[in-house]
RNA sequence: GCCCAAGUGGCGGAAUGGUAGACGCAGGGGAUUCAAAAUCCCCCGGUAGCAAUACCGUGCGAGUUCGAGUCUCGCCUUGGGCACCA
């Protein structure tokens, strides 16, 4: 008998494997094709615990599939371009190509062990030339289609830095380098159409049967049809050039209840009182500060301006209304101008009550008490679907719903010539640019003469600069080093010829996730795609990734798929290129956080708690790696310390809890020094890990202490897929000794004389349940429930009196049923079987329904739905039989206690329910 | 603020509208051992009871149903997304 060692047998069934090529992808015609794929990783430095849980689960359907006939393609790259390593060469040099392609060295070493069943050879960074220098072809074949377009577009302005910053980087409005508030600036930017496509998107998520029903909520949510009316407003003595405000709303219905247009500061009127008018140039200075983002806008104080213009109201010439400049309207969506009703929404009457306008209701509940808002009330805002009794209507019924009203109120304002019916989408269109070094460089070139003119296609790739005038680029300095750069900003004309400028902005990384599940089906072809192998290999069967996906990566990748249709890079079926998605939860884990002091700490007294030293002190918090700090936990509460300081000040071991927090408070009250850390740190509940966030977990250690296929199981047992787990290190134990306890068992059998040969026919039976619990299980994501299932079957097994052979029979199909989630110990388990070639080529076994079915079945007995006993009846026995057993029962007659039951229900199979 | 989810023992969780708590972890007891490791066996939601058993119990409050963890409505809490994190 031998042991289970990991160690021994992982690095040779992958080397076995590597050589029979089994998990090569090659177009054949004898078998159907499956295209599995996870979301590629960004190569952080290192991989996580929640890769660990993706990938085993895109390589167990893999590998399932393989076993069941198909051709499989399964490949892997890095998503590659991004921040976190210009942050990086930011913080200590470097260059972050070097970081990258570092990182992304690291990671494929930490995935070889895990045995994924994956076609390596397919393999590419999106950082790679040869792969972004496609992505440039994409993009001059998108421009000539019409799909890209240019346009101003607002980013956050940093004044101080005088850099423009992602949404991450604001915090609280201000810069995260500077502490600057920010500024929303205007910059002419690219943007991809994907607007024009709403309807399309919105309509085709229908077709998508085996997505999440919650993901296409969100989408079709983010797409945000809606109907509405467009009218405008007549300025009453405007501005030269402006007679009347467009507005757009969703609920012309409440017309009547209009007391006052606001329009964005970005809106055209405004920017002609801007120029004239200090007081506003200086309200819309302020209303422009801030983050770019909708939640920024949404909770920021609403503040208005009253410009002192009025418009009259359609209905009623003689009825002006103010109007004002505001800070939470967008000019992006609708007109940039709309009517507030603040009767009936909230942000509307918040606005009203604050520059006392009037609140005027429209509509009343359909009975009971209701307070109205200009009484004191608050604004009455139902769902549009709730009937309501209109006080101003204009042409329908005084009961009616939001919606009829809504639909009336356009056919009425439509046949008086006010406005039009509009449909409206909420999505926006993709702006790319991004003024950062780190992507893919958009290939336009500026000229004086020629305006903005593509790069020819035979000088892509064009290639990030790595050096700047033979010096390293200097990444300290704020702002794009692609402007600053001393030459790589000079291109001649394609189309004159002259001397002229690159494009400096590079691709959102959107832009790199959005088609590289086409570009792995020939990832080194020289045009984007080929179409033979997409026509082939497309598309891809199951995508498996991250929730937080599921609206912007999604759609982007729904939209370049149809981009990528138009220009010839993707069949017509590709459209949409995931048939089915599974969205799996996140890995979870607490954060640990201390304070780093910023500004030294100034002393101050109190009579009754003496010296405080906190006074005056500034801080900026640092995160740290779990296995960074000492957690415990003191009154229920969860505390942590560096763990450093913990084995400085207890050199002879980790104390108890008690002098643990005894030092905690002690560290808590000292004073720091400018750029000294705190020892005792905070714990935060669990959130989604991150890198800034430093709470990620390293899998590296779990596979060198147990081995692969311990971590596999791991990740796959207790949660279910869609579910966030918290991460916890309890448990990996638990998986290896089940693990080993298999070998043993399997060990045991394969050398075993023969036993009694008692319940054969038992044991068998159990075997094709677990068969058949098992393969539904892989089918539809239920791992967690099939390891269940293989460790009650292992426990069956264990205890089986069974002979040899078929102890052996099922021991085999042990191994097989693990081979998807274990294959290593699998591969093992199979030879001392004396299993034919590799377990990851054998056929998947497969349940004889004969052997499922039972004779006799356990039906409980409820009385008013409460169990009070249960029978064993035959399986077919009819309904009469089974009501007279059942009424026979001594609990029955009990409860009954002589009285006739009102109603029994009997369903075959399942239960019993006697109604009393 | 808006959109989408989730909430079941000490813990992770199982349960086509049909016996709530499968399976695992932690805990307790025992066997084996000179001892330990490893392994094997048993117990394990709460309250009451020697026990049989009874009552309560799936975040909270209503509802539909013969029957609700599961369906509907309202709330609470936590998590995700909100267009430049990926």
């Amino acid at each position: 008998m031998s042991r289970y060692s990991a160690a021994e047998i992982e690095p040779k069934w992958q080397k076995a494997w590597d050589e029979a090529q089994v998990f090569r992808a090659e177009r054949s015609k004898d078998k159907p094709k499956y295209y599995v794929l996870e979301m590629f990783p960004y190569p952080s430095g290192r991989i996580h615990i929640g890769h660990v849980r993706n990938y085993t689960m895109g390589d167990v359907i893999a590998r399932y599939k393989i076993a069941t006939g198909h051709n499989v393609l399964h490949p892997m790259g890095f998503d590659a371009f991004g921040m976190p390593a210009e942050n990086a060469a930011m913080a200590s040099g470097g260059h972050p190509k070097d970081w990258t392609y570092n990182n992304i060295d690291t990671m494929v070493g930490q995935m070889k062990p895990l045995g994924f069943g994956l076609d390596w050879s397919r393999m590419f960074a999106t950082c790679d030339p040869e792969y972004y220098g496609q992505q440039q072809a994409l993009f001059l074949d998108f421009l000539e289609k019409g799909l890209v377009y240019r346009k101003n577009a607002v980013v956050n302005w940093d004044p101080v830095d005088m850099t423009v910053l992602a949404n991450e980087q604001v915090i609280d409005g201000k810069g995260w380098r500077s502490g600057a508030e920010v500024e929303r600036r205007e910059l002419t930017q690219w943007f991809f159409r994907i607007s024009d496509y709403s309807e399309e998107l919105l309509d085709a998520l229908d077709s998508l049967d085996n997505w999440p029903a919650k993901v296409k909520l969100m989408q079709a949510n983010w797409i945000g049809k809606s109907r509405g009316l467009q009218f405008s407003f007549g300025l009453v003595d405007g501005p030269e050039g402006h007679d009347r405000v467009e507005v757009y709303t969703t609920r012309p219905d409440t017309l009547m209840g209009a007391s006052f247009i606001g329009i964005s500061p970005d809106h055209p009127l405004a920017k002609l009182l801007e120029r004239e008018n200090p007081e506003v140039a200086e309200f819309c200075k302020m209303a422009r500060q801030g983050g770019t983002t909708e939640e920024a806008l949404e909770k920021a104080e609403k503040l208005g301006f009253d410009t002192g213009l009025k418009c009259r109201h359609p209905f009623d010439t003689a009825w002006e209304l103010p109007v004002y400049i505001a800070n939470f309207i967008l000019m992006d969506y609708g007109t940039g101008a709309i009517f507030g009703v603040p009767a009936h929404d909230q942000r509307d009457f918040d606005f009203a009550t604050k520059y006392g306008l009037p609140v005027i209701s429209t509509f009343v509940p359909a009975s009971g008490d209701h307070t109205l808002p200009e009484d004191g009330g608050a604004a009455f805002v139902p769902p549009k679907t709730e009937t309501v009794r209109w006080t101003k209507p204009f042409n329908w019924d005084e009961m009616a719903t939001g919606e009829q009203a809504i639909n009336a109120a356009i056919e009425f304002c439509e046949k008086n010539g006010v406005g039009q019916g509009v449909t409206k989408f909420r999505l926006r269109d993709w702006g790319l640019s991004r003024q950062r070094y780190w992507g893919c460089p958009i290939p336009v070139v500026h000229c004086d003469a020629c305006g903005v003119v593509p790069e020819k296609k035979e000088n892509l790739p064009i290639e990030l600069p790595y050096d700047e005038g033979g010096k390293p680029i200097d990444f300290s300095i704020p702002g794009n080093p692609l402007d600053r750069h001393p030459t790589w900003r000079d291109a001649p004309c394609p189309a004159c010829g002259k001397p002229a400028r690159r494009e400096t902005d590079t691709m959102d990384t959107f832009v790199d996730s959005s088609w590289y599940f086409a570009r792995f089906t020939a990832p080194h072809a020289d045009t984007p795609t080929d179409m033979a192998e997409a026509e082939y290999w497309m598309n891809v069967d199951q995508y498996i990734g991250g929730i937080e996906h599921a609206i912007l990566h999604l759609l982007y990748s729904r939209f370049f798929a149809r981009a990528m249709h138009i220009c010839g890079h993707l069949p017509e079926k590709s459209k949409e290129p995931f048939d089915a998605l599974f969205t799996q939860g996140m890995v979870t884990h607490e954060m640990y956080a201390g304070a780093v002091t910023t500004k030294e700490a100034g002393t101050r007294y109190d009579k009754d708690e003496g010296e405080v030293i906190a006074a005056g002190r500034e801080t900026r918090s640092k995160y740290y790696y779990p296995e960074e700090v000492v957690r415990f936990e003191f009154n229920g509460k969860p505390k942590a310390l560096i763990a450093k300081a913990v084995e400085k000040a207890f050199p002879e071991g980790k104390p108890d809890n008690a002098t643990l927090n005894e030092f905690w408070e002690t560290e808590r009250r000292k004073k720091r020094k400018v750029g000294e850390e705190d020892i005792s740190l905070d714990v935060f509940p669990s959130a989604k890990m991150s890198k800034s966030k430093n709470n990620v977990v390293d899998p590296v250690q779990i596979i060198d202490q147990y081995g692969a296929d311990t971590a596999r199981w791991f990740v796959l047992s207790d949660s279910p897929p869609e579910r966030d787990v918290e991460w916890t290190a309890a448990g990996a134990e638990a998986a290896a000794k089940h693990l080993a306890r298999v070998h043993r068992i399997v060990s045991d059998i394969a050398t075993g004389q023969d036993g009694p040969q008692a319940g054969d026919e038992q044991l068998l039976r159990e075997m094709h349940k677990t068969i058949q619990d098992v393969t539904n299980g892989v089918d539809s994501f239920g791992f967690n429930a099939a390891i269940a299932k293989l460790y009650a079957f292992t426990n069956t097994l264990a205890k089986s009196k069974a002979g040899t052979e078929a102890k052996k029979q099922a021991a085999r199909a042990l191994a097989q049923l693990m081979a998807p989630m274990t294959p290593h110990l699998a591969e093992e388990c199979w030879q001392m079987l004396g299993g034919e070639g590799l377990i990851a080529q054998a056929p998947w076994p497969v349940a004889d329904e004969h052997m499922l079915v039972d004779d006799t079945v356990t039906l409980p007995i409820q009385i008013n739905g409460k169990r009070r006993a249960e029978i064993e009846v035959p399986k077919d026995m009819d309904k009469a039989e089974v009501e007279k057993i059942a009424l026979a029962q001594d609990a029955v007659i009990r409860v009954l206690d002589g009285a006739q039951p009102k109603k029994v229900i009997v369903v075959p199979g399942r239960i019993v329910n006697v109604v009393i």
